[in-house]
RNA sequence: GGCCCUAUCGUCUAGCCUGGUCCAGGACGGAGGCUUUUCAAGCCUUAAACCCGGGUUCGAAUCCCGGUAGGGUCACCA
């Protein structure tokens, strides 16, 4: 247990993420949930999610589900899910009891703005000051006589935001209240709100510091698109376990040297105390490489079903583990039956996340020549060290020979390598290798031609080899 | 503007509480190299920071004060 939650050693620790359904789950919202989760498995607490609905008009139902989906890809879990829309009779109740002894009051009003009423409940505030030991920032004091009678309800069954927020905390009997710095200056008013209606002692708060954008500004959907949505990385093939990682590194440090943990393992080292007071910049690149960290500790089974999602259509395999006819597909068979794809570890030689995989077999794309007909010009044969088209001449076509020799039932990358390496080494590798390369694939930058070999199968491998032959030949 | 929060390499951060071991450590990204037919990957090397000014002290990134800068928040949204 960490020392913060021995502060309140008996009373057993309860949370809660409070998001609005009015988008997809943000990353800041996400770490939020996190960092709760976290303290709260490692204190041996329940963890509540609570959808918080009662702004009719900007509401979704999907979205609410769309929140619910990000955290099952996650893999965080909640004990319960409450709807605050439920919730509302006991709001009504609270406003009554507060209104009965005179700590709330109904106000007449000038409406400012359509839609406002005449008629609003405000707080009665006596401007005391508020003193709290936030667990992150440690203590922080405001004066509350600026913040006036505040409204806390448009009518008794509609209550504003920092009402039933804190009437809900208070009957889920929550314990910590773990959120973003944003709320920091709402803390005040809430407090006044929670001692006006609960004998229980107030909560105790720790506001985790914002994630920031390139600018050092708050990350906002509005502003910064779609790179703020949880969804977006789900969607462009990020491990979980890796976003949940890198979520964790933004504010957090398990003070050494370390920084790949799974979830699991963040709930055994995590603690508020190594939690950052300043914001962190959202920093892609990083991602990336954590991304890329999970992804080469995967086995080849997990690769291929993760990645088999990505993989273009004329490449995959029926569920049967049939092949999928496909005029498209130039070479011998590279689809295998699921288990045995070949081009497998080129795929997972390149990316940094599955999403990156269409790029690769796009036309132009490193991975196209297994789907396309070299096109190129003549002069992309010439290896720049050496552009001798007769020395590339010669050794294509003893390249030509040396392949026909391997026999085609064991034609794979090593037995390739073998049968042209030793020519390849006493003819200079750059001279010999490079028009192979290119013959094969067109491109400047592709797998190494043994390989390639490999994937396009024998036939295919000679045909395109003949073929800048041919190129090469005609002046 | 009021109130509040924050301040170590470009970025994420260690160190700060309990001053010396810090001419400040790690990681991402950058640069260079190795490997290599190419591009990645991998490995190695390297540049790069204590916001400023005072004070306390033999000694301050670390303690105190004052600035400055950045951010958050000021709804009948959440």
């Amino acid at each position: 247990m960490d020392s913060q939650a021995k502060i309140y050693s008996g009373t057993k620790i309860v949370t809660r993420f409070a998001p609005s359904p009015t988008g997809f789950l943000h990353v800041g919202g996400a770490r939020t949930a996190l960092f709760n989760y976290l303290f709260t498995k490692k204190n041996g607490g329940k963890i509540i999610l609570r959808i918080e609905d009662t702004d009719a008009e900007r509401n979704k139902p999907e979205y609410a589900e769309g929140i619910v989906k990000a955290f099952d890809w996650l893999g965080i879990k909640f004990n319960q899910i409450h709807k605050q829309s439920e919730n509302f009779p006991v709001h009504r109740k609270y406003l009554e009891k507060l209104i009965a002894n005179g700590k709330a009051f109904v106000s007449k009003e000038e409406p400012r703005e359509e839609g406002q009423r005449s008629e609003v409940i405000r707080f009665k505030n006596d401007n005391k000051d508020i003193i709290f030991e936030d667990l992150i920032k440690g203590e922080v004091k405001f004066n509350t006589t600026e913040l006036g009678d505040f409204v806390i309800a448009k009518s008794l069954d509609e209550p504003i935001f920092h009402f039933s927020n804190v009437i809900d905390d208070i009957n889920s009997g929550i314990t910590h209240i773990i959120r973003g710095e944003e709320h920091l200056s709402n803390t005040p008013r809430q407090i006044l709100i929670w001692e006006a209606v609960s004998e229980a002692p107030r909560p105790s708060y720790a506001h985790i510091p914002l994630i920031l954008s390139e600018q050092k500004e708050k990350i906002s959907k509005r502003k910064h698109g779609e790179i703020v949505s949880v969804e977006y990385y789900q969607r462009n093939g990020y491990l979980p376990e890796a976003f949940v990682n890198f979520l964790a590194s933004l504010g957090w440090n398990a003070g050494d040297d370390r920084e790949i943990f799974n979830l699991q393992e963040l709930t055994e080292v995590f603690s508020l105390e190594k939690v950052q007071k300043a914001g962190a910049v959202f920093n892609q690149d990083k991602l990336r490489w954590f991304n890329r960290q999970y992804l080469m500790r995967l086995n080849d089974e997990e690769f291929i079903g993760k990645a088999s999602k990505f993989m273009p259509e004329w490449l995959r395999v029926s569920n049967t583990g049939e092949q999928l006819p496909d005029s498209r597909f130039r070479g011998n068979d590279i689809r295998g039956n699921g288990n045995n794809i070949k081009i497998m570890p080129l795929i997972r030689d390149k990316i940094h996340a599955f999403g990156e995989i269409p790029m690769l077999f796009e036309t132009g794309g490193e991975l196209s020549f297994v789907r396309d007909l070299p096109d190129y010009a003549k002069e992309t044969l010439l290896w720049k060290k050496n552009p001798d088209p007769k020395t590339a001449l010669r050794h294509l076509n003893e390249i030509s020979k040396l392949l026909s020799a391997v026999d085609e039932n064991k034609f794979t990358t090593d037995n390739i390598k073998s049968a042209l390496w030793s020519y390849a080494e006493a003819n200079g590798k750059g001279d010999v290798l490079w028009p192979v390369r290119v013959a094969f694939t067109g491109q400047e930058k592709s797998p190494d031609p043994f390989v390639c070999a490999f994937i396009l199968g024998k036939n295919e491998s000679l045909s395109r080899i003949h073929k800048a032959i041919e190129n090469l030949s005609n002046q």
